[in-house]
RNA sequence: GGGGGCGUAGCUCAGUUGGUUAGAGCGCCGGCCUGUCACGCCGGAGGUCGCGGGUUCGAGUCCCGUCGCUCCCGCCA
């Protein structure tokens, strides 16, 4: 973090706790926060003072000044006050090195009580960990320990450099709706009722999507917001229903010049919190080369464990369970795990990490030093194909090999999942480096089932490729992955109503209903569209990721939990009869059980 | 919607095969203490074992239900 200016002198303070030194050595110095801890030794007494900056430690003589000797004696945690004294050296033996004004202290003279605090819930100190909806409770109390103030205070840099690297690349900052409309795709909408036109709705917006396409052709050329999004979907540790995007958009651009902006924007942001990512330009990997080889369209590249498509070297084996998955045209794929070793139980407990993503079983096999296997599917599959595989895997003796058979779209993510298991199990993730890398060529379309398209990202990428297949259709998308974590995505869009008709056609959207729903677009888009693209940044993974942390609720100050409600407000909460009869609205539930 | 884990003092936790008055550390309160810095020493208070029901002579412990939190799958264009 940067140094802080003084505060400017006033009745209350006129320096910070944290940033007192030995520089201030004889000055009388005024400073305010909150009681961190006291150590009350009879005729001394000590009081270490917090504010945002950091700890100071207060000295109370009862012969320098009896009076503020007297009120420090009933100084508890929390309280508030003002205390002003000369700052002293501290004798050699005695300088705290953990803090950084422990050269010296301020021998307090006078102090005023501001304010007072019972005992607090929780200690504000990162000593022990607490339970997480008790600091949701109390977030007040949460947020004062150092561990929420450094990852706020975090967050706070992120914002600002994004907003120094994108204006210094004339970079404008409009605001878009936050009451809108719904989509009739995608995630389910937070939907808000209009009390003027009763019966009808606004919805929050899930992304500003279509609102900075028209600010494109509107002429802006450069766009770019700190925009909350909505998505009224189950939460994780990694989502939560309204989050924090860095949403842009440039006109007259192609991928290269989008990606070039975010490697820019992007590698500041990381130097922000001394992030060890390799030097942009990141590499740029298609879906179907990361599906196949990590399992995962946001695949963690820090570490090997790659997979490898070994169907054509099992074809034809007396092992059934391969033979009807290969017949049914679903594919065998392995991971190479190099030298390693596990118990049976622990190659057992493979299974169920393939039966949480759809799985259904895990093979394996150890490589023996003449290049068989010792594994319980070897006798089905004779030496040739053994030798076979093993080439396809470079498999050497001692190596450890698991397989799952199954359709590809199946057996990509189980065998992502057991990579990241298998990773984290043989220690081989590091968490000091870190990667970026880019995934680009994803299809436009995806089959529903019981016939018809839907769009893999959204209906307004440009698609590449033949609307006589749309199947086989891709589109100019990009998305950004950190270490296995989604951080980002975006696309050149459609620009031409008549594409954009088009998309509306395979993905099953009549004429009449995207006229309906899109008309503005389809009508903006047919007076004069640039070409144009953009991209979105996940603010609150971005930040989690920076500072070490599993859950964006640590990086967000008043976050939701799991169910979506916030304990600290109570929300959701039942409301008047009276204001819903306002909007023309009838309860249907009785209210939840208070408590 | 489905699956796993958790819920005992203000906080973090322990609690054996179901068996005496439910414990520890920290915190809190009181006393002592002039160089501590997670101060120290002495003493003390503090419990709806999440909630409801059941089994039992007896339930923190076993069973059923329920609520809350959390992780995973589905979902998240």
């Amino acid at each position: 973090m940067p140094a802080m200016q003084p505060p400017a002198p006033n009745g209350f303070r006129d320096a910070w706790c944290g940033s007192l030194s030995a520089t201030d050595e004889g000055a009388t110095r005024r400073v305010a926060g909150w009681v961190h801890r006291r150590r009350d030794h009879g005729g001394l007494i000590f009081i270490d003072l917090r504010d945002r900056t950091g700890l100071v430690q207060l000295v109370f003589h009862p012969d320098v000044a009896p009076e503020a000797f007297a009120a420090a004696e009933r100084l508890r945690s929390e309280h508030v006050v003002s205390a002003v004294g000369e700052v002293v050296l501290r004798s050699a033996e005695n300088v705290n090195p953990n803090l950084d004004s422990g050269a010296i202290e301020i021998s307090v003279t006078a102090m005023n009580v501001l304010a007072e605090s019972p005992t607090p819930p929780f200690a504000v100190d990162e000593d022990t960990p607490v339970d997480e909806t008790l600091r949701l409770k109390h977030r007040v109390i949460d947020l004062r320990r150092t561990g929420m103030r450094d990852t706020m205070l975090l967050r706070h840099e992120v914002v600002r450099t994004i907003r120094r690297e994108l204006e210094a690349m004339d970079f404008v900052d409009i605001e878009t709706p936050i009451l809108t409309n719904a989509t009739p795709e995608g995630a389910r909408d937070f939907l808000v009722p209009s009390r003027l036109q009763p019966g009808a709705w606004y919805a929050l917006p899930q992304s500003p999507q279509l609102f900075k396409q028209l600010l494109m052709m509107a002429g802006f050329e450069r766009y770019y917001q700190i925009a909350r999004c909505f998505r009224d979907e189950d939460l994780r540790g990694f989502r939560q229903p309204e989050f924090t995007q860095l949403d842009l958009e440039m006109s007259f651009v192609e991928e290269d010049d989008i990606i070039a902006v975010m490697e820019q924007v992007m590698s500041a942001v990381f130097a922000v919190g001394d992030f060890a990512v390799d030097p942009a330009p990141w590499p740029r990997l298609s879906y179907a080369d990361v599906m196949l080889r990590y399992g995962s369209d946001k695949p963690d590249v820090r570490f090997g464990l790659q997979i490898s498509d070994i169907s054509a070297a099992l074809a034809g084996s007396d092992f059934k369970v391969f033979e009807t998955v290969l017949g049914a045209g679903g594919v065998v794929r392995a991971i190479n795990c190099g030298q390693q070793t596990l118990s049976r139980a622990e190659l057992d407990g493979l299974n169920e990490v393939a039966q949480r993503h759809g799985g259904k079983a895990v093979a394996w096999a150890f490589v023996q030093p003449d290049g068989t296997w010792r594994s319980p599917i070897a006798k089905f599959l004779g030496e040739d194909r053994v030798s076979a595989a093993n080439a396809a895997l470079g498999a050497v003796a001692e190596d450890l090999v698991v397989f799952v058979a199954d359709q590809a779209a199946v057996a990509a993510p189980v065998l992502g999942a057991l990579r990241l298991h298998l990773g984290a199990k043989f220690g081989l993730i590091p968490n000091d480096r870190h990667a970026a890398v880019w995934i680009v060529d994803f299809p436009m379309f995806e089959p529903l089932e019981g016939g018809g398209f839907t769009a893999v990202h959204h209906p307004f990428s440009a698609p590449t490729g033949s609307f006589d297949d749309p199947a086989a259709m891709s589109s100019r998308n990009y998305d950004l992955a950190l270490d296995g974590v989604e951080i980002g995505g975006g696309s050149i869009r459609i620009s031409t109503p008549d594409v954009q008709r088009q998309v509306f056609d395979v993905i099953g959207l009549s004429d009449e209903e995207a006229k309906e729903r899109f008309g503005f677009l389809l009508d903006a888009l047919q007076y004069g569209a640039p070409p144009h693209g953009g991209i979105a940044m996940g603010i609150d993974r971005i930040v989690a990721l920076l500072a070490g942390l599993d859950s964006i609720r640590d990086v967000i100050a008043f976050p939701k939990t799991a169910s979506g409600g916030d304990p600290l407000t109570g929300a959701p909460a039942p409301v008047d009869a009276k204001q819903l009869a306002e909007l023309a609205l009838r309860s249907m539930a009785p209210p939840p059980p208070v408590g």
